[in-house]
RNA sequence: GCUGGAAUCGUCUAGUGGCAAUGACAAGAGACUGUAAAUCUCUCGCCUUCGGGCUUCGUAGGUUCGAGUCCUACUUCCAGCA
């Protein structure tokens, strides 16, 4: 734990402004982080990327390990050299990837699993992906935790409370790392730890996993098996007034949906990330201040306008619908390209422009004028 | 001109007696939230009260309970020989 790494500048009920101090610079929160999974924004260049405003990338520590190996990540000098983003990074943990693997063997040491890739043999232990994570080398970590696939209130409190113990052990883990680093390269010695609240849709759980987290020595919290941020708000206002004030909150996963990041950002989330963003783009799927749109439905052949008239995104200012339509109707790699930069754009847009109105105190307003023109009504 | 071969959904194609008829592509639409996702799902002859009904495999006849499948003629295309 470290001082100094969160500052908030305004509140405005349980929202605020403020800035996650990294070694690779600041982010600017609320924020959206990009889902760079496998040390890549799909279909992205960091320098697009860095052109359309992201502040930060969310890298995936169990992709990571498969390939290339966090040995390799080591090598090149840690995850921000080695992607050429030299800015903020994270990493999750990568237990959301292998509880979505089939016949994985959970135990109170660890998960074992096999490679999507080729079948091996692996395991996975609070402990070694702490370890992972500092080979990485990301500026924020995230605790490796036990997300149920169940629905069913007994098996995300068994869930909950082995996420907690094994919470215990990373924060003992990342501790005995942060030890060992510390003297060398700085990019090795200030790296973060976020743990993560559980406990599904249940209250009382996720109030019972806030505390336990909130009394850890952390420098921040994930929200995690959040699937849905629209209802939430309880769940989420539970949840952050009891966890400290001075340090941030990311809600994992969450962004797909405007709704999700206005509720969110509303409750006290800092920063989220999300692939919905690159694989709806990749699928032709456009965000825009009306809803989304397929740009492959056959409306848009002729349509000779640009997607948002006011987006100053590099797609939106330079082409129009029906040429991306035309590209991918004709399967051309710059349509996915070119849709993911407009809706990478729209997301980290979104939550600056949230930030922008708790800053000016009118993130209520804001959030009832987007959200009713996004989803007619 | 002769001798073979071929004609099936927008395209290519499966099919050798029970078939509205295979697969792929194209087309139309939908899904996607800590990325095993440049992926997946549905529709794709016409009509339907979703039970079914109707019309289809170059054209016209024929055999058969039944024909895309067998027979005859014709049309068109391809290959070889002239």
């Amino acid at each position: 734990m470290l001082d100094n790494f969160f500052t908030i500048q305004k509140h405005q009920g349980l929202a605020r402004v403020g800035v996650i101090h990294t070694p690779h610079g600041d982010i600017y929160t609320p924020a959206f982080v990009g889902a760079a999974t496998r040390a890549t924004v799909k279909a992205l260049t960091m320098s697009q990327m860095q052109a359309l405003g992201s502040q930060a990338i969310l890298a995936n520590t169990y992709h990571l390990v498969l390939r290339p190996g966090t040995d390799l990540i080591r090598e090149a000098g840690g995850l921000a050299k080695f992607s050429g983003w030299n800015k903020p990074t994270f990493t999750d943990s990568g237990g959301f990837q292998i509880f979505s693997l089939p016949n994985v063997k959970i135990s109170e040491h660890g998960v074992k699993f096999k490679s999507h890739i080729d079948g091996a043999n692996l395991e996975m232990t609070p402990e070694s992906s702490m370890q992972a994570q500092w080979a990485i080398g990301a500026d924020i970590h995230i605790a490796f935790d036990h997300l149920a696939k169940s629905e069913n209130r007994k098996d995300i409190e068994e869930a909950m409370h082995r996420t907690h113990r094994w919470l215990d052990r990373c924060v003992a883990e990342h501790g005995r790392l942060r030890e060992e680093a510390s003297g060398q390269r700085p990019y090795l010695s200030e790296q973060y730890l976020y743990a993560v609240v559980q406990g599904g849709t249940f209250n009382d759980l996720r109030a019972e996993s806030a505390k336990y987290c909130a009394e850890k020595p952390v420098d921040g919290f994930g929200i995690g098996g959040v699937f849905t941020a629209e209802g939430m708000d309880d769940m989420l206002q539970t949840v952050n007034s009891i966890l400290p004030e001075n340090k941030p909150r990311h809600l994992l996963g969450m962004g797909q949906e405007p709704i999700d990041l206005f509720v969110g950002a509303e409750y006290g989330c800092d920063t989220f990330d999300c692939v919905g963003p690159t694989r709806m783009a990749r699928n032709g799927s456009l965000y825009t201040k009306d809803g989304r749109i397929n740009i492959k439905n056959a409306k848009y052949a002729h349509d000779f306008t640009p997607l948002m008239s006011d987006c100053d995104c590099e797609f939106c200012k330079n082409y129009t619908r029906a040429y991306l339509h035309h590209l991918f109707k004709t399967d051309e790699i710059t349509a996915k390209i070119l849709a993911s930069i407009h809706n990478e754009h729209f997301v980290v847009r979104t939550v600056d422009s949230i930030r922008e109105s708790i800053m000016g105190g009118t993130f209520a307003d804001y959030k009832k004028s987007f959200l009713s023109r996004y989803y007619q009504c």
